[in-house]
DNA sequence: TCAAAAATATACCGATTGGTATAATAAAAT
DNA sequence: ATTTTATTATACCAATCGGTATATTTTTGA
């Protein structure tokens, strides 16, 4: 239990966690990492296997964030229909968030290790499927609590409501403009309400 | 007009199009595009300033690929919500053509180019609005002509259809199934028969 | 306090990067 | 057919890449 390695690790991801995500895995070398962290090989290949296991850790680390904060305005509802729209509602404001730790890790890493990397996109994929999981177990509890009608697919509907926040995601991302998400959040809102919710 | 040099420079847009699609711009080498065309860097950069110039001319290549064949699916139909039905219908195959083509230059390049190649950026950027212009000007049309509803909002509609489909794009080519654009395609359905169709 | 162990720094490796100057070749004009 | 011009091939450049072996420093346990 040497905590100083430990200590030195977790800096290493988090400093190289948002550079990482904002220039990639190819564009991210070395040179940058020893820059921004200010230590040298030494300390990383120290603490790392390599270049890739840096970045799948640093992905973690990036996707952990994201993932807590949804997950803390979702606690905050009970009713299962105000879960939903506290998803929408994280990100609606993603653009701001994202643009502090070098854009949506999803999307970034998604597209970059795509026939790149292939341990680096198994991570996305995994998220991706827990994301789903996350949004279906949420409408099949509406379901069961009377909150959300029972004739619908929660597993259609959790790819269909993922798939538009990711689309709105990547649009506002590339264009630099929040009402990409905005317009996606008035979107779904109008949508629980009117297909989802009792 | 030397058509020598015409021919060897459209063959190597032609080449490495799809290779800096798959790759990234930053991925792809000049060795590894030395090898696909089989020529040498004196062929490539005599017919281009470097290699930033041949990717944006790779980048327009394939962005009007998947524009003429989107553009030839709409002029097929009269009825302005046929045409936007086969903008949607166009993408619900499109992992298939994405897949042949080294994926969707759009998302591919957009994410590659952000915070990375300034001038790769602003012609995806262009090309978004290029897009969000046309579908906008379809459901105008739809308007004047009586076939859409006159009460909603052209641009709006359009960044909502756009978004919807880059998302299921993004998914699909992340998770390499083709189920997200074919629910992508059922909910756009749906919502063009319910929501704008008079 | 001091020796053992762990962690970091340094110096270096071969390979590859984008790019260029020049030589060789092929095409075009006369 | 021959010369001029345009095009492609070759050889090379400094810089950088990820990674490693080793030296130095720092931390830790007794």
């Amino acid at each position: 239990m040497t905590t100083k390695a430990a200590i030195t690790k977790q800096f290493i991801i988090e400093t190289s966690a948002p550079i990482f995500n904002k220039h990639g895995y190819a564009a991210t070398s070395l040179s940058t990492l020893t820059k921004v962290t200010g230590l040298t090989k030494g300390a990383i290949y120290g603490n790392f296997e390599n270049k890739e296991d840096l970045a799948i850790q640093a992905f973690n680390y990036n996707i952990g964030g994201v993932f807590r904060a949804i997950r803390h305005q979702v606690d905050l509802k009970e009713n299962s229909v105000d879960k939903l729209l506290a998803i929408v509602d994280f990100y609606k404001d993603y653009l701001e968030y994202s643009k502090k730790h070098g854009g949506c890790p999803i999307i970034n890493v998604g597209v970059d290790a795509n026939n790149q990397n292939t341990k680096l996109l198994q991570h996305v994929r995994n998220i991706i499927q827990k994301i789903h999981v996350y949004i279906r177990d949420i409408i099949e509890l509406g379901k069961q609590k009377g909150e959300i009608q029972s004739n619908i697919s929660s597993t259609d509907w959790a790819i269909r409501i993922d798939s538009m926040i990711q689309g709105a995601t990547f649009m506002a991302g590339t264009m630099n403009d929040a009402r990409y998400l905005h317009e996606m959040s008035n979107q779904l809102h109008e949508i629980v309400m009117k297909q989802i919710k009792i």
